[in-house]
DNA sequence: GCCGTCATGTAAATAGTTACATGATTAA
DNA sequence: TTAATCATGTAACTATTTACATGACGGC
C-alpha cells in the first residue's frame, strides 16, 4: 500500500466528517485540529487532486445553481481503508517541538534579565490566551457534536492541548520567579 | 539589519559556546537543545558557509597537524550583535507543534478501542523515557558545566521539557482511563 | 458600490531531511 | 583488521508557506 504524509492523511480524515470541500477542510481545520495540525490551502488543493488520482475520493463538480466552481470530494471504499490502515500503523518517532521561546531562553545570558522576563510574560500571555481557546473549541464541540461518536476523541485531543498548556503556564511563572 | 530562520540563529547561539567546527555543533545539538531544536549536518554546514559569507563568522582551517580538513569557526562582532538583535525581538508568533498521536486520536472512532489503547500506551512509553532523558541531560549540565552563568538558562529548557512531558504523561493515564 | 465571505487554484520561495560520497584516526 | 568515531560536504527530494490571481454572492 502506497503510504503518503501525514497531512494527507489528516485531510483523509476530514473526508470522513461532513466536509466535502477544500474550504471546508480548511475551516474544519482551523476550528477543531488547530492545536495539533495545521494546513494551509497551497497543500489541501494540490492534496485532494492527488487522492482523485490515486482513487482514494472522488470528486463532483456542482457548479449547477448559484455559486459556481464548488468541488466536493467524498472518500471512495480505497480511501477509508487507506486512512483505517493508517491509523493502525504504530507512531515510528515522535518528534520533538521546535520552540522559539525556548531556544531565545537557552541562550538568556546574552541579554538583560529584565528581557528575559519580557520573553517569559508574553509567552505565558499567549499560552493563557491558547488555553482560553482550547476551552472555546471545547464548548463548541460539546455544544454542535455532542451526539456524533467521533466527539469523544475530539474531547481528549483538546484535553492534551489544555494540560500541557496548563503545565507551560504553571512553567513561565515558576521561572520569571527564579529570575527576578 | 538583515534577518535569517531560527536554525541560523541557533548556530550562531551555539558559536557563543566552546562548539567550533559543525560536527560539534551537532554534537552540541544533540546533547543540549534536542528537546526543542533539531538540526541536521545538511543544514548545519551549508549554514556556517553563509555565516562566513555575510560576514557573521570566521573560519580557521586546521589542516596541519594530524586530522585533516577540520575547520574552526569563530563569531565576529557582527555576528554576535546579530545573535543579541535576534534574542531581543519579541515572538511574532508560537507555532503550534504537530502531534501525530493526536491526529490519528481524533480520527479514533475509525478503529478498535484495543488498538487506541496500544496507541495511547506506547505514547506514554516514549514519553516516560524522554522524561528520563531530560533528567540525564540535566545530571550533565550540573556536572559537567556549573560554574558556566549559561547553565542556568539551560536548566530552565530543560525544566520546560521535564514539566510539559509529565503533564502528557498524566493525560495518556487519564484518557486510558476513559477508553478502557 | 464596497466589504466580508465563499471558493479554487498556482508559482515561487523557503525549510528541512535523507542519502550519498569521502577519508582519516583510534581502540578493540 | 574491523568497527566506531571524527569530520566535511553535496544532491535530491519532500514538505510547507506565502503571495498572487480570480471571481461570484449577499448585505449594508
Amino acid at each position: 500500500m502506497k503510504s503518503y504524509n501525514n497531512t494527507t492523511y489528516a485531510i483523509l480524515g476530514i473526508l470522513t466528517t461532513d466536509c466535502t470541500s477544500g474550504y471546508s477542510i480548511k475551516q474544519f481545520m482551523d476550528q477543531s485540529l488547530n492545536h495539533f495540525w495545521k494546513i494551509s490551502y497551497g497543500q489541501i488543493y494540490p492534496t485532494l487532486k492527488l487522492l482523485v488520482e490515486d482513487g482514494l475520493a472522488e470528486v463532483k463538480s456542482a457548479s449547477t445553481s448559484g455559486r459556481a466552481d464548488k468541488n466536493e470530494y467524498f472518500l471512495t471504499e480505497k480511501g477509508l481503508a487507506t486512512l483505517k490502515n493508517w491509523i493502525e500503523q504504530p507512531i515510528d518517532q515522535v518528534p520533538a517541538e521546535r520552540n522559539e521561546v525556548l531556544l531565545k531562553l537557552f541562550f538568556g545570558s546574552h541579554q538583560s534579565p529584565e528581557r528575559t522576563v519580557s520573553l517569559l510574560e508574553e509567552y505565558q500571555k499567549t499560552l493563557e490566551a491558547r488555553h482560553a481557546t482550547y476551552e472555546a473549541i471545547e464548548q463548541g464541540i460539546r455544544h454542535n457534536h455532542h451526539e456524533e461518536q467521533d466527539a469523544m476523541y475530539w474531547l481528549f485531543t483538546l484535553d492534551y492541548g489544555k494540560r500541557v498548556t496548563q503545565a507551560a503556564i504553571g512553567w513561565c511563572e515558576y521561572t520569571l520567579k527564579n529570575i527576578r
